[in-house]
DNA sequence: AAGACTTTGTTCGGTTACAGAACAAAGTAC
DNA sequence: GTACTTTGTTCTGTAACCGAACAAAGTCTT
């Protein structure tokens, strides 16, 4: 029976635009995704989810065992009559590459249809100064990758990059010179497709993170959300209404030059107190270098001074760590307030190397992000910690390539479908 | 012919965000809602113009024929062969109801369905303290519209109303107790529904002043851009994909408690500095008094200080007025920073009494807003002033009821459409 | 001026996606 | 054992659309 919603006379325009998608939402044949999506169930029970006959869905699920996506595993309890045929997704059925390319390091990663990572690879690489190099290294782990996983080859979808770097859609094989000058603006990925034979996506990193959580990760049930990446260099992916956000030039989320203290350093872009540099790992090391005397026994004392070591020490229980933490939850809750009260996110997930901090970073930034939304009752906005950890830009990246394959999935005319 | 877009082998997720709607878009049926942008075209046109077959546009044509929505009206010029007949959309075929409900006046549009005021009624009114005169008022304003426009009473398709208070999805007839305690929470508008027999749609007033910049203001060509209404209080409405975005809980845009100042005045909220306290009339008016001693002959010495009344000075060139609005400009710049960096909006638009000071405003924020985006060499945000000026949210309002009434309008099964 | 070609608009099958009924299969409840 | 339920398949009907055929009304060429 359809559940009639009563209305009454007086009306909104539109609902809230909070949690209308329970999952990753692909645009593609309503019973793949709710298949895909849920994993296990059986014809009636998608056909009333769906509100779709019996018969298309009957049909449809034959079209999706022919192509090997769905099995058939038995039957279910009775509920009082005949027991279901319970289907479940193959999601080992295919896979996709993720690679992220980082600004020293090259990772990538084999999931499959699931978005779990069953092949990784991760190396350090002085990506900026090495295009050459750099190409190579990405072949040779996608190849490794392939060649661990039973079929890798014959059953990859597509292929997801992540790029340190604004990426134009109208060029997304074009690089931004400003950030890495040495690769002189080309990618030159599209080796990548000729050498596996399937379709290359390129995206920035923040915003493939956004993706991976969105999907995977702790924003499944969130539809509008912020993705801030707190590494080398910080940046940030805008999901809103469960879709990432690009904004009218393809540069949303450039939480990097965001306004912080007019009197602050002056940050590469000619301007002063930019919250890159502030919470960049650059100004964290040398904050941390600054305070050293006060905190003699501090483990950071002698390291190399990543966002990640002092998120690591940070979360040991190193007092100059929490400290250096601390500080930088309090510039980030300000320069976060205004987009807060402007786009009443439901949450904000927070990744990178700092991420690692867990709570030593997310207590404070709580404290603050409550502390600027006291009036409005209804600004219960979560924070919390990539659960995706390391993985998450990589995982975002094979997500946007198996994303784009399910859209082009259709039970009638059936592109990749009957690859293997 | 189809325009076959070329794509390369390396792709990207999404295109950017702007402007794929090149006008307001309802949600209905593709031919009744092209006809409805264009206002006159021909049959084979319409089917050009949405790949669709002469068939279906010949048969969708006739029905809207049939409902007065769309008329023959002549005989185009030849290109090459037979003559068009011109179709004409007849805008005036029924009317939508706007009621701006202010904290001190009252206003009441009639418009057609192109959104052009038919009837206008504006009256001050003590709507904060005095719930049934102003219902009583809202009534008789609607009254006095209705009976002066030819038909008005049968031609009525729906009402909207703007209040200034956020608006609570799932309640949409409850009104914000914090803002108007005197209403006590109930704004009993439904018995508009009652007296007029047409559904009732509430939205709070900044995002009906956005809805009606979109629809018939400077962001018709934006997808993406943020209204700004400096009036007694200051709110934002959010636009973005081509719609109003209320964010997860309803309360996007909440402009006024964007922190400006971590030393700045105490805020009704708790906190200090929010922009609401810096920019609201009341903060401005104390601004004013403050530096009358500097400007003597200001014209501004002796007046009731609105923020409508500063704006005129300003735009008449008094030296007091252009220094406050000019402040002004400069703080709301720096509030909006880090909204521009993180959204990468197309366009700010300036509403309320304050806008009225043009390009005493504009200028220097067009400046500010230049200066914290040099980076981004494509952030061209483009600010500007309400183009439909005080009308604008009970023009949003009554738009609100438009939209939702073209959303009903369905070739085949066909509701509202045979009411005359 | 006559025929050839163009463009507009209507009408009439044919296709597709879906809903719904009929039915078979397999169970539960009394 | 009979009556009822639930699951799943198959078949038929229907609504929306496309394309072809055609009629109407032009322009263009020779």
């Amino acid at each position: 029976m359809p559940s009639s919603k009563l209305r009454g006379p007086i009306e909104h325009d539109t609902r809230t635009n909070t949690a209308r998608s329970p999952a990753p939402v692909p645009d593609c044949d309503p019973v793949l995704r709710l298949m895909w999506v849920k994993g296990n169930t059986y014809r009636a029970a998608v056909a009333d989810a769906l509100g779709l006959s019996k018969s298309v869905v009957s049909e449809t699920v034959q079209s999706l065992i022919r192509a090997g996506l769905v099995a058939e595993v038995g039957l279910g309890e009775s509920s009082g009559g005949r027991r279901p045929v319970i289907l479940n997704f193959q999601y080992g059925a295919r896979c996709v590459l993720g690679v992220d390319v980082g600004a020293t390091h090259v990772a990538v990663a084999l999931t499959d249809l699931r978005g779990r990572v069953m092949e990784w690879r991760e190396l350090s690489h002085p990506v900026r100064t090495d295009p050459v190099g750099t190409r190579r290294l990405i072949l040779r782990l996608c190849d490794d990758c392939l060649a661990e996983w039973r079929g890798g080859f014959e059953r990859l979808i597509g292929i997801g990059i992540a790029v340190p770097s604004p990426v134009d859609p109208a060029h997304p094989d074009w690089l931004s010179e400003a950030v890495i000058p040495d690769w002189q603006g080309r990618s030159d990925l599209e080796r990548l497709h000729r050498r596996y034979g399937v379709p290359v996506f390129i995206d920035n990193d923040a915003n493939l993170g956004a993706l991976a959580e969105k999907s995977w990760g702790g924003g499944v049930d969130a539809d509008n959300f912020l993705f801030v990446k707190l590494g080398r260099g910080i940046g940030a992916g805008v999901v809103i209404g469960g879709e990432v956000y690009r904004g009218a030039n393809g540069v949303a989320g450039e939480i990097g030059h965001v306004p912080i203290d007019p009197n602050g350093q002056r940050c590469t872009c000619g301007l002063r107190g930019c919250l890159g540099t502030v919470v960049g790992s650059a100004a964290l090391a040398l904050r941390v270098r600054a305070l050293l005397g006060e905190y003699a026994d501090s483990a950071l004392a002698d390291q190399a001074l990543s966002a990640l070591a002092i998120a690591q020490a940070a979360a040991k229980g190193d007092a100059l760590g929490i400290r250096v933490v601390h500080e930088t939850a309090e510039v980030l809750a300000a320069g976060l307030s205004g987009y807060v009260h402007l786009m009443n996110p439901e949450m904000i997930i927070i990744g990178g190397g700092l991420a690692r901090a867990g709570e030593a970073l997310l207590g404070p930034m709580r404290e603050a992000v409550r502390r600027s939304a006291l009036v409005r009752s209804v600004s219960p906005v979560t924070c919390i910690v990539s659960q995706l950890g390391r993985q998450a830009v990589a995982v975002g990246a094979a997500t946007l390539g198996l994303l784009k394959w399910l859209s082009t999935v259709s039970r009638t005319h059936n592109p990749t479908m009957t690859k293997p």
